[in-house]
DNA sequence: AATGAATGAGTGTTCATTCAT
DNA sequence: AATGAATGAACACTCATTCAT
């Protein structure tokens, strides 16, 4: 209870000010709670990080699951509801993937391991959606699957930058838009 | 002299450790002078990064200038130029490249909004090259030229991440590639 | 019952660490316990230090006590058999012996002084012992008696720091060795 | 300056409250300083103990090695003057004497393994005056010339916990009596 | 008899910055 | 142009102790 707390307020507080500008202070401060109580819950500062990477990327790495496996789907469908997922999840939790994009540099050398192993296998996913397209013939025969793969993963990750989900364009329809760039190119026939 | 020699070691230290793991310290000793002599260059730390983030994108907007100006250069060819431009830069200078995409955190607001207009700038130059292709037919009419210009640059930016210059795909062929996905899709006609 | 069981760990690992580098929480874990089961058996960390103390101070008391009793026994006898009372503590009690000797700092003023009387009380007997060989002329007439049972303790105590009762010397051994230098010196008549 | 004025409240408050009850709070404050001006000069509070250790260790060192060469003395000589040499000091640097005794555990592996080389090799030379006295005859033939050694830095070492230079025996007399007492024992002939 | 959550004062250490020289 | 001494506020983290249950 007071653990998720921490970890919540946490989040908030490492987007606005960065994970190094924000001290165990201003987290406990927030909560009205004290420095001992955090360190009962989290053994360092950056063990907390570690959590917020974790929960972050193994739900993304859940749900990315779910429409890999769902046969029913073209590649085309596939990689349409993976940009769905990422652009969606800017208005769900859109913090903690900034932090998540931004504060892994703070994790130590076997946790950003850890951590990056993960994200390489949510890229690797979509590298495969793109081979077996290929594969299909939905998708260009002469394609780089895995620079294609980098270059979606570009798109949408920069949107967590700028992306504002409450403006005038909904996530759906932004997710429209760049699966439309990425599948079919901005260059009239 | 020595300003640009310390401006050149803290960029390398800055991609390494980051900006607030790199001490003033760390950064004279690489140089083998003294504090005193950094601040005699420099009036803070921050206005050492502020530096950086100047240069780097002026030289950026400049170079997006000539471009932008060559009125020998269809739309679709402009996007290509930029689009290597940026690319082309991961080998030239992607040391500042990282710290620029990375450290804008650490800026106060003044500066931080200098940068940002900058950065603006640059992307509204991408906005009008879409555009202006929209009106030549170059592009498909219905793009929405703000949205798309975003994803470009999502696409080059985050190449900073994990693009190796000196790795099998070279920097030409990489903004070739990325070119081709922005201009013409993926799915097979 | 546990109570003995968090004394008998404490030694062990104020031996190891010393005293304020062991955490209460070193001892419970070392037991799986709680800290509240600690604070159950002890009202304060210095109380189970002081424990230690009484526990080790008053054995070697009692021991000593008999020696001094025993009417049949010389001076010299009793020296000796002191001499080996403390050696042979090594083996049976060298863990709480450093402690008894490193630690008693950490014990507030009025625990100090307890622990001091004691001390001196032990050493006031060997003190006496000599006094009483003086009178019996098995010691030279001119010995400060004083400083003479300092200088048992001296090679007795120190002892602790280095002497291995497992290795080429056994107690027994040492004890005669020393209480041979200190009855006759080691200059060859 | 500054430096060594640090090194010598520090022995002092080491010695009155031991090394780890003595923050560097204790130590600036005693000094009007701030604890910035502490980590200019030592690294680290353990490198300020280190210092110390050295300072007293090397000193000693130094001091008995003059002894040893000194050929035109006696072994017998040799070893009164270096029990000298270690009563006089507890007059001269007592305090820096009872934190290098009962401080060492606080120094890291690496530099407790330097200070104990240090301190074996003050035993060895102690070792080899009593060997070379047992080859001239001075000494006995069957002596264990290291436990010997062990047991005249315990008469020693364990001075510095007791003995007071003001009080009514001066060093000079009571390494007289510890002398007498090594070479010819106690029991009258 | 024992737990586990919480406290709060304290620790060693870091570091950007200042300034007299 | 450059130094080196000094500052002081902040930081992550520790730990003996308390207490309701």
């Amino acid at each position: 209870m007071i653990k998720e707390k921490i970890t919540k307020h946490s989040i908030q507080l490492f987007e606005k000010k960065g994970f190094s500008q924000t001290s165990i202070q201003d987290i406990v401060d927030a909560l009205d709670v004290t420095k001992g109580t955090f360190y009962y819950y989290f053994s360092s500062k950056e063990q907390l990080l570690m959590d917020i990477h974790l929960q972050y990327i193994d739900n993304l790495l859940a749900r990315q699951q779910v429409i890999f496996d769902n046969t029913s789907l073209t590649n085309i469908e596939k990689l349409e509801k993976i940009i769905l997922l990422l652009i969606k999840d800017i208005k769900e939790k859109g913090s903690s993937g900034r932090v998540f994009f931004r504060e892994i540099r703070h994790l130590n050398n076997m946790n950003t391991s850890k951590v990056k192993e993960k994200r390489n296998n949510f890229r690797f996913r979509i590298e495969e959606v793109v081979q077996e397209g290929i594969k299909t013939k939905e998708f260009q025969s002469d394609l780089r699957a895995d620079i294609i793969a980098f270059g979606i993963l570009g798109v949408t990750n920069y949107s967590y930058n700028w992306f504002n989900p409450n403006g005038d364009v909904s996530p759906e329809e932004l997710a429209e838009i760049f699966s439309k760039m990425i599948l079919h190119g901005i260059v009239s026939e």
